[in-house]
DNA sequence: CACGAATGTTGACACTGTCTATACTTGGAT
DNA sequence: ATCCAAGTATAGACAGTGTCAACATTCGTG
């Protein structure tokens, strides 16, 4: 008997195993999807010391070589992740936005709080983006999407003043301001970094509280 | 024969192969520091994907079992890193304000350029030292140097002004709006993630020119 | 239907952290 | 001086990781 069809007998029987158990195809479907989604699942309950592409193959339910098909190495599953992660990253700011008065100084605010409530909901997701090395080339839309999410702060930076600045540049100046600001106050509430917290309550200082009120104009 | 006898045998001879080698006694004597500035120098040279307790003991020359012994796990020697790192912190801030005039204005740019110009020259060293979740008790003398950094800070936050907050609290708003700024440039600079950076010479946004200006006193 | 491309499996290798058992060294108590 | 316990280093094992290569299966398109 040729032993590669008792190979391939056993790995029938095995390939049968698996369909009773997942309920799922040899092909899984959208497996990259799935990747990406065991990968923020990994992230949110477990943290980003836990993610693997093992363990995102795992979860899907494959082996651990089938997601080389779909991110040639680890960095570039990163990639993705932090792609959707800026994706949603947008979304929540918008969302504040949305439901905030329309004012400026309100806007502001709200994208502030928007930006502050991601990184608290996504610590770990938030981690990964922003401390991947910048790799334009890594996953194509991980750029853009990125872009996409400073192209809101830009927007509510519009409102504000770029005469404050020690050496005014513009706009420009304006928005990397803003930037800075809100992104240092995330990254140290998110870290629990804050050394100012509130003696009695151990509550960290407010955005609001902290946020520059130089930066509005018309005020 | 006893094999005891034997194995001791063996053993003093690899003993005295590895004496002969490396120059070393079996006890290392600063084994400790060694392993820390193993780790410092990998940080530096191959970046913080690439430290790990093996590749210290490796390059200090011992075991792969002998960090053990020191660092009971690799958190705890990233503990001891990242006191070392905020040790050099420190000083590097309060070299810039040595070389700095002192006036007020002059010494918080300093320590807000040693701030930056640390992150520069220690990236990885610095990413390990912020990324890190508070765990007070992981390595004694974490907590004591990192409040040592942020007293830096402190100190030149008494020449700035809390007046310009949206709801000041007196000093401590002020040291933290300054503490947030700071921090969220030097974050955006190391992780080349500024935007708005020149389109001519790719340079980022120089931290003077958007300093915020209404946080000094008198002016 | 056939065949190449896409997708998934398996096994291997060199790493890693961590645990255990063991050996050596040192310093202090007897 | 000697002996023993604590400190220090070694060696081996185990599970887990990324990555690679060989192979199996399925899909899509001619």
């Amino acid at each position: 008997m040729d032993s590669a069809i008792v190979n391939r007998n056993v790995d029938t029987v095995y390939f049968n195993w698996r369909k009773r158990l997942s309920d799922t195809k040899y092909h899984h479907g959208n497996l990259k999807q799935a990747l990406i989604e065991a990968g923020l699942d990994i992230l949110c309950a477990e943290g980003l010391e836990k993610l693997s592409l093992r363990a995102c193959a795992n979860r899907a339910g494959v082996s651990h070589g089938a997601p080389k098909n779909h991110f040639a190495t680890l960095a570039v599953l990163h990639g993705a992740l932090a792609t959707e992660g800026f994706k949603r990253f947008s979304a929540t700011m918008r969302e504040h936005m949305i439901n905030a008065p329309k004012d400026a100084k309100s806007q502001v605010l709200a994208s502030a709080q928007g930006y502050v409530a991601f990184v608290e909901e996504n610590k770990d997701l938030f981690r990964l983006m922003f401390s991947m090395e910048r790799q334009p080339d890594i996953y194509p839309e991980l750029l853009p999407a990125s872009r996409e999410a400073y192209s809101v702060l830009r927007e509510v930076a519009q409102n504000m003043s770029p005469e404050n600045c020690e050496n005014p540049q513009g706009q420009l100046s304006v928005e990397t301001m803003l930037w800075t600001f809100i992104h240092g106050y995330a990254v140290l509430k998110s870290n629990k970094q804050f050394y100012t917290a509130n003696a009695e309550t151990g509550a960290d200082p407010k955005l609001e509280d902290i946020f520059p009120r130089f930066l509005f104009k018309n005020e």
